[in-house]
RNA sequence: GCCGAAGUGGCGAAAUGGCAGACGCAUCCGACUUAAAAUCGGCCGGUCGAUGAGAUCAUGCGGGUUCGAGUCCCGCCUUCGGCACCA
């Protein structure tokens, strides 16, 4: 054992990596000076993490192949800016704070001291110069400004509406993080409840056109179906029904309605309202208030899943009024029903039950007429065959009957005739309608941005003047969650006069949501000490929009939607010039506990990475997390495998550090492969590292970072049987170990550097020197193709399609040449059993198919 | 129900329409060692073949296109994600 470590230092991580890292601090290797405009620039941005105070190994596999392509880019030539911050306000510091009886910036700033260090251990290479601090007033300061910015423009406004409400958070959510069916909170999972309630909007729908454009931006295509879905565009028109006068009542009320088929309008047997719309009231005779007023109450009772379940049956209850359909002057029932939804549209709908699942089922259930305006074409004469519902458009085969405005006309030419008729009538139009809905940002907890606003008995909402900004948070709060804002009993804080009036006025006691915090961060890593203004429009002007984003997936409806209409949005205020903030996204996966489930606390499947760097070295956990699989795939939590990472960095120190040892075990160690000149050696082993270097170069560009490390592994290989050897030492075999340093040092940093150090040390030249260079400061290895060919190749021959002989060919084979080759071989005539080749199918030199 | 992604050895996986399983983990064998660990070398999808040479089957299932399909097309099954009475 003595004798071993004598004979050659082993490999160390735990004393490489600490060192290494306090060398790239020293030499301010990852400071990005943003006014140098010598080199191309890169802005790459990792979605930054929420100080929770644990790095676990989720954000491992988030970070690390991000690192790896900063790295990439700077070794190739690009002045990188890479930077960090945290996300830092939000619910979970007040929890703690609650929990332990201290104060949520106490544990804030204490998770993020210790997320630093992980930072770092990992050898991350972020730029901290420019951090961003969301808790910092020198930041929230200027979300405070835009918001007062918005409300001047109109895009942030107040209004009461029923929103969601998080009971277990306490909080109102945007209707983006409420998930699923089942409605529950995104942060918490738990079922959301809805609360009527005064709240601060910005008004995103006013952008659903412009963010249904990805036009130039290179996003996964499922992110970018579901933001088109989510902001759900429906183009179709509106159309004013009129109230019939009754016995009660005059009538002649408007009651408008959203259809995306105003072709079916003759066939609108009835109509419904949302139990919740307007004109219910006055609308229901005397002799169905009673029912109507049952079933308005039922419907409150019900919760928001009850209501929104497709499985259920239709429930409805006749209002006693009529209408009448603008087209045909036709009376038609008007009924309240819990299958139309107040929020969409104008809460009313034409019910054409022939046409539309829905309405047929609802007619079907009431004894409702059911009309058909629409049959394929075939059908036309006889519209009384059509099977209903029939809800197929059938471009140019579904034709209008029964429809005297535009009988006989074909989709899509019907809709057509249908608006311009309903235009020329004056009782419609054309209308787009949006499933997007403004996104509520007022949050009822204390930790986050303060809402800049004071409310005054006389003059309304006012807005604090910028000069007073930033609205600080108060310490001196009760931070228990009971629904109502904990700024609420911050007296001091709360009082103060009307800006406009010097009446007595109140602050805002809601905070942001801290999504808004997150929808403009990049902008203020450029200058995040800036104090005159959220952004420096220069800097931005220059390095934005952000060149690669990476993060997961999870935000594609919330921060990914949120950061666009705020690019819009602060582009409208002036404030930069692109309309887009991120040009490339990529998602990666997730990474899952060994049990196949998300990691949490409470499952007992978290993997500590702490605990993997200690035993194996942060080299070998990047390696490994690279390595697993397909980046964008994640997958279940496995350590086993690890070891091959740590064994791979062994190999890389062991032909890096002595070229000359030889391998006992192996019989093969020190000469060189049968058949090889020193000459050929030498050429095999510059052939293996410029291969393997380009492939590495591609991978690391396409995000294949598993199938990069394979290449470098194949290239170790390679190397290892020529170790001991006549070629170990020679100009070829340095260059073959430079660039497999150079091609690692990209995913394993820290030993990478630490060899290149060694083969300088080597050669005389000490860290001190001038002429030391970091392998992170040398240049991406370029590839001679020349290097490539080799002098012959294997080519795999086929009979029918099935492999039966490989043959040993030259590079300048031609096509005749080759075929005479693989005719000729003894395998491929048995194949043929005697018959003759019908035809030679040539794979462009790859392969050789015989058909016969 | 609609939209999207994915199904390949014991495991993680690889493969511009062209040798299926690169690279690695685990198991096993060998070298080194008194021994073990570490390290180095090797075997490593199934069936048949004594072993070998070889043959044959094999990329979720069933069809198709093609000289040739894990890859393209059609129809299913399963898993995972998103949306879901949006008129």
């Amino acid at each position: 054992m003595a004798e071993q470590d004598e004979r050659l230092e082993r490999y160390n991580p735990t004393e490489i990596e600490p060192r290494w890292q306090r060398r790239w601090e020293e030499l301010g290797l990852h400071t990005t000076d943003l006014t140098d405009t010598s080199k191309p620039h890169y802005y790459l941005l990792t979605m930054w993490p929420y100080p929770s105070g644990d790095l676990h190994i989720g954000h491992w596999y988030v970070k690390t192949p991000t690192d790896a392509i900063a790295r990439y880019k700077r070794m190739q030539g690009f002045n990188v800016f890479y930077p960090v911050g945290f996300d830092a306000f939000g619910l979970p510091a007040e929890n703690a704070a609650i929990k332990r009886k201290i104060h949520p910036r106490e544990w804030t700033v204490a998770n993020m001291e210790k997320m630093r260090l992980q930072f770092r251990m990992m050898g991350a290479s972020f730029d901290w110069n420019a951090e961003v601090v969301t808790c910092d007033p020198i930041y929230f300061r200027w979300n405070q400004w835009i918001f007062l910015k918005f409300y001047e423009k109109g895009v942030a406004y107040r209004k009461q509406a029923p929103v969601d409400w998080c009971p277990s958070c306490q909080v109102t959510l945007a209707r983006e993080q409420v998930e699923g069916v089942d409605r529950i909170c995104w942060r918490c999972s738990t079922q959301v409840t809805k609360r009527d309630l005064t709240q601060w909007f910005f008004k995103i729908t006013d952008y659903a056109d412009e963010l249904l454009s990805f036009e130039g931006l290179s996003w996964p295509e499922p992110i970018r179906t579901m933001q088109t879905n989510w902001i759900g565009r429906s183009e179709g028109a509106e159309v004013d029904f009129t109230v019939a006068p009754a016995a009660h009542h005059a009538g002649g009320e408007k009651l408008r309605v959203f259809t995306t088929r105003p072709d079916t309008l003759y066939g609108a047997t009835f109509m419904v309202l949302a139990p919740e719309h307007d004109l219910v009231d006055t609308i229901t005779t005397p002799e169905q208030r009673a029912a109507v007023t049952i079933y308005i109450e039922a419907t409150k009772r019900k919760t928001e899943i009850d209501r929104l379940t497709t499985k259920k049956e239709k429930s409805g209850v006749a209002t006693g009024a009529f209408a009448i359909n603008p087209v045909n002057g036709e009376k038609v029932p008007v009924w309240i029903a819990d299958y139309v939804l107040a929020g969409y549209g104008t809460g009313a709908i034409m019910a054409v039950p022939a046409h539309d699942e829905r309405d047929y089922e609802f007619a079907q259930q009431f004894g409702l007429p059911i009309i058909p305006v629409v049959a394929p074409a075939n059908l036309a004469a006889t519209p009384n065959d059509v099977p209903l519902p029939y809800v197929e458009k059938a471009d140019g085969a579904a034709v209008a009957v029964n429809s005297p405005a535009w009988n006989g006309a074909a989709w899509p030419a019907s809709l057509t005739k249908a608006i311009a008729h309903l235009t020329s009538t004056k009782t419609g139009e054309k209308k787009v309608t949006y499933r997007l809905r403004d996104w509520l940002i007022s949050r009822q907890r204390y930790w986050g941005t303060p809402i800049p606003i004071i409310h005054c008995a006389t003059c309304g909402p006012v807005g604090v003047p910028v000069e007073q900004l930033p609205v600080t948070l108060p310490d001196d709060v009760d931070f228990k969650a009971t629904g109502e804002s904990p700024l609420k009993t911050a007296t001091a804080w709360l009082n103060v006069p009307c800006p406009k009036c010097g009446g007595p006025g109140q602050r805002e006691t809601d905070t942001m949501d801290t999504f808004v915090d997150s929808s403009w961060y990049w902008y203020r890593y450029l200058a995040p000490k800036n104090e005159l203004g959220p952004v420096d429009r220069k800097l931005v002007d220059a390095w934005c929009p952000v060149d690669q984003y990476t993060g997961g997936a999870e935000h594609a409806v919330m921060h990914l939607l949120y950061s666009r209409f705020f690019t819009k949005a602060m582009r409208d205020l002036g404030l930069i010039g692109e309309s887009e903030p991120f040009t490339r996204l990529f998602n990666q996966g997730q990474i899952l506990g060994a049990d196949g489930e998300r990691m949490s606390k409470s499952r007992g499947n978290v993997q500590d990475p702490d605990e993997l760097v200690n035993r194996h070295g942060a080299d070998a956990v990047r390696l490994f997390l690279m390595f697993m699989g397909p980046w964008d795939q994640g997958g279940a939590w496995s350590s086993s495998g690890i070891s091959g990472m740590v064994r791979f960095l062994g190999r890389i120190w062991t032909l890096a550090l002595d070229p000359h040892g030889k391998e006992p075990g192996d019989p093969n160690s020190g000469v060189l492969p049968e058949g090889q000149d020193q000459a050929a050696g030498e050429a095999a082993v510059r052939r293996a590292a410029h291969k393997a270097l380009g492939g590495v170069g591609t991978d690391i560009e396409a995000f294949r970072f598993n199938t990069a490390v394979a290449k470098l592994m194949e290239l170790a290989n390679a190397l290892f049987p020529y170790r001991g050897g006549p070629v170990a030492g020679t100009a070829a075999w340095n260059e073959a170990i430079h660039y497999l340093l150079a091609g690692i040092a990209p995913m394993a940093p820290h030993l990478a550097d630490e060899m290149h150090s060694r083969v300088q040390a080597a050669a005389g030249i000490s860290t001190s020197d001038p002429r030391w260079t970091s392998i992170h400061q040398c240049a991406w290895p370029t590839v001679d193709t020349s290097l490539l060919t080799e002098s012959t190749r294997e080519l795999p021959v086929q009979v029918n399609g099935k492999l039966r002989d490989k043959l040993t060919v030259s590079a300048t084979a031609t096509e005749a040449e080759i075929e005479a080759l693989a005719l000729a071989s003894p395998k491929v005539q048995l194949a043929l059993e005697g018959r003759a080749p019908k035809k030679v199918i040539h794979a462009g030199g790859r392969l050789v198919n015989i058909v016969g």
